[in-house]
Order: C-alpha cells, then structure tokens, then sequence
DNA sequence: ATGTCCAATAAAATCGATTTTTTATTTGCG
DNA sequence: CGCAAATAAAAAATCGATTTTATTGGACAT
C-alpha cells in the first residue's frame, strides 16, 4: 500500500485507509501483541469506526503478513518466532542486496541528492527515539534501494522491512541500539553507496543487517 | 492465502473466500482485463453475493498485486506492462534457484516421493489443456521448492508464478506451449532434483523459464 | 472425575439501506 | 462556440441490523 513507515493522515483518507495505518502501527508497534485476538466489536471501539472498514482493513494487512485470518473465526495478528525472525533476516539480506546493486548500478544525480536529503533528515532524528525517527529511518533504506527500477523488489524489501522491524519493537527498541555506533554504520553505507563502490556498499549494508539481527537475537526467545 | 492454483471450493468457505477464488481466477486468466474498473455492484451480480464479501474479496487481492485500490474511487485489475513480466521473470528465476537449492539440501526421501508423485499428476493432465492441468502444473513447481523450509520465500514465489501466469493467460496459453517439448524440460528438472545435482536443476530450472518467457515475450506488445 | 450433548452467549459474516464522493451532464455566461 | 459552475447520476464507502457460525458453560450420564 505505502511504502513508507508512519501514515501522513490525509484530510481525505477513507475510514479504511484511515484503520489501516493505524492497525498496521498497533501491530508493528506490539500494541497488538503477536497471535492476539483481532475482534471486530474491540477494535471498533478503538478506532471509533465501523465494522466494514475494520474488516477491510484487516484484509489488506493480511497479505502483508502482519494479519492472518481464519476462516469462520476471524482475525489475529501474525504470530512471532524464532524461525520467522531467521528466515526475514536473511531473505532481506539477500534481496536487499539485490536491490542496492541495482540502484546504484543507476544511480543518477538525483538519486543521489536524495538519499543524501534523506540521511540528513534521519541524522537530525536520531537523538530523539521518536517515531519520526523510525520513519525517517525506513525512508533512508528504502532510499538506498529505491532507485532499482523493480517496484516488485521493493514492495517485497517493505513487506521485509516491516516484518523486521516489528520484532525490533518486540525487543524494545532501545535495546537494539545500545552501545552501539548506528549513525556511524549509516554514514559508511551512505558513503559507499555515494562512491559507486557496489561490493563495499553492499557488504556495510549486510553486515549492518545482520548486527542488528544478532543484537535482536537476544531478546527473543 | 491458498498457495495452490485452482481452488477447490469447500462446503464450509465464506462468501469472502468463495469471491476472492473466483475474482483471482478472473482476472489471473484475463477474464476481468488488465486496467479493467471493478465495480462492486457489476460484481456482485457477477458473483451473486453482497457488497461487503466482494470488497473484502478485493482488498485481499491488493496485496497478492492482483488488485490495486484507489482511494474513494474503488478498485481496478492491475495493469500490465512489458516492465512488469521482465521484473516478474527476472525476480521469479532469482527467487526460484535460491528456494530450489535449499529444497534440495533439505532433501528428504518424503519430498522426492511427493515430487514424483505430483509430477505424474502433471503429465497425466498434461495432454487436455485444462485448468486441471494449470493447478497441477502450479503444483509441480511449489513442490519442487517446496522444502526449502522457508515460507516467506514460499509466499513470494507463489505470488510471482501467479503474476507470471497471468501473461500466459493473456497470451493465449497454446501459443505457449506450442512446438515445445515442455514435459521433456519437466522431466528434465524433476531427475535433476531428484539426483541431487543442484546446479544442474537449478540450470535447467531457470532455462525452463527464461525460454517460456521468452515464447511469452512475443506475445507482449 | 471425564466426556458428551445441548442451550446460551459471543463473535464473525453478511445484508440492505444510507451517506459521501466522484463522475457525467447540463446549463449559463463571456 | 468554449469553458466553468451547477446539477444530476453513478459509484464508492460506510453504517446499523440481521443472520450465521463458533465458543462457552453447564446438566447429565458413564
């Protein structure tokens, strides 16, 4: 649907857009906690809506994977485990990986611009841990691949990077970055990605991947 | 959702389930057209059901990219374009080797048999072209990858045989197959699998769908 | 105690009607 | 005429109520 991590509310967004975004927040959030329940009436209330739009909603978080649905028996929100947390973890490096030799393998002047726009505006966040941070933070990797002229690739790279994301919830976030140099790791991958250096970009992204992974490993489970 | 083809319509599936096996078929076999407007009340004449089944239908169509939504002005089958089968066949060979190579270090003496066995219900089905035959044919090539023990490669790779099938579809599906020996290439792949020699199945794999693709291809504007 | 049947309850699923928004058509004016 | 505003028609989106299905909590027999 969106590519992007937080929902700018529109003034025109439909009721079930409008579930949508929030529902999918509540559940990368853990707010919606992994296997739970998801019942109509509830979330009605929550979201002070009807049930056509929730149920909507609903659906279209189903083939993101953060919803499952079962027959006659309503929704929960996908359940967590280890193997799942594995297996995002590595198709993400591989097709991230994918993703970022083929943007660079295009990069343009203006591809350029923007993924140094985007990393600044995330610089500027990074103090805080507010969810603005985490958005900015979702635009600069998606930036960094953005340019791959695949929108399959990169509707998958989302789909990868929100699943992630939500066990970084899970764990609490603030964990994950704990004593350890993030901006750094950031800057390096910006500047080979900047320097046309494909191998070197690539291998700072994965690596940076999967130190976070190993960071988050801990606390699941 | 279902990983399968064809859907076999159980007693107990809901409105939501029935719509969202036919709408998919629809539009997989060209039925609804590419760009096509689907409209609810068009629809559920169509498919005899109320609005709400139809809508929830859609919106878990979205997702699977069979579907896409517009805000405040409904929902149209996805378009085509020549970008898009390249992007399709490109990921999908890229996706496949890699779930394949992993089916195959997980090779157990259960997958080969199943793999057998739903390679001879392919040939079996193979001389009436009949939507028999496409699920089988679907079959065939989930088990073949089938266990690669990672569901979320899985996914994806289902969701591009389904995209990729669409432009046979729409191609007129003899053209395909025509003058090709299509079940040497299966039976081809399916020794190689079971000999264990992943390069070569992994070979023979992609060939298999870089040279269908290319039959395709012509047929393409 | 343990399991099975049945009623009562709760929830999901669906429908039909209403509201909102978009799209098409007409009308009026430069 | 051509264009823009107003109106009418169509469609999407949403709501509230109804129907269907699953779940829960006994009553009873083993």
């Amino acid at each position: 649907m969106d590519l992007s991590f937080g929902a700018s509310p529109n003034q025109k967004d439909s009721a079930t857009t409008l579930a949508y975004n929030k529902l999918r927040l509540l559940i990368l959030t853990g707010d919606l906690a992994p296997g739970e329940k998801l019942k109509i009436s509830a979330l009605r209330e929550k979201l002070g809506t009807g049930a056509s739009p929730i149920r909507e909603a609903l659906s279209l978080l189903v083939s993101d994977q953060l919803v499952v649905r079962h027959e006659q028996r309503g929704f929960r929100a996908a359940e967590t485990s280890r193997e799942n947390f594995d297996e995002i973890l590595e198709l993400r490096c591989s097709l991230e990986a994918k993703a970022l030799r083929k943007s660079m393998q295009n990069a343009t002047g203006k591809w350029e611009e923007n993924l140094v726009l985007v990393h600044h505006r995330m610089t500027k966040l990074a103090a805080e841990r507010s969810d603005g941070f985490e958005r900015e933070h979702k635009n600069f990797h998606m930036a960094l691949i953005g340019n791959c002229q695949s929108p399959l690739l990169l509707r998958f790279c989302s789909q990868l990077y929100d699943l992630n994301i939500r066990y970084r919830y899970l764990a609490g976030r603030s964990s994950t970055y704990k004593g350890r140099a993030i901006e750094d790791e950031h800057r390096q991958i910006l500047d080979a990605a900047l320097s046309s250096d494909e191998e070197k970009a690539v291998k700072l992204l994965v690596s940076h991947y999967e130190v976070t992974g190993g960071f988050l490993m801990a606390h699941i489970t």
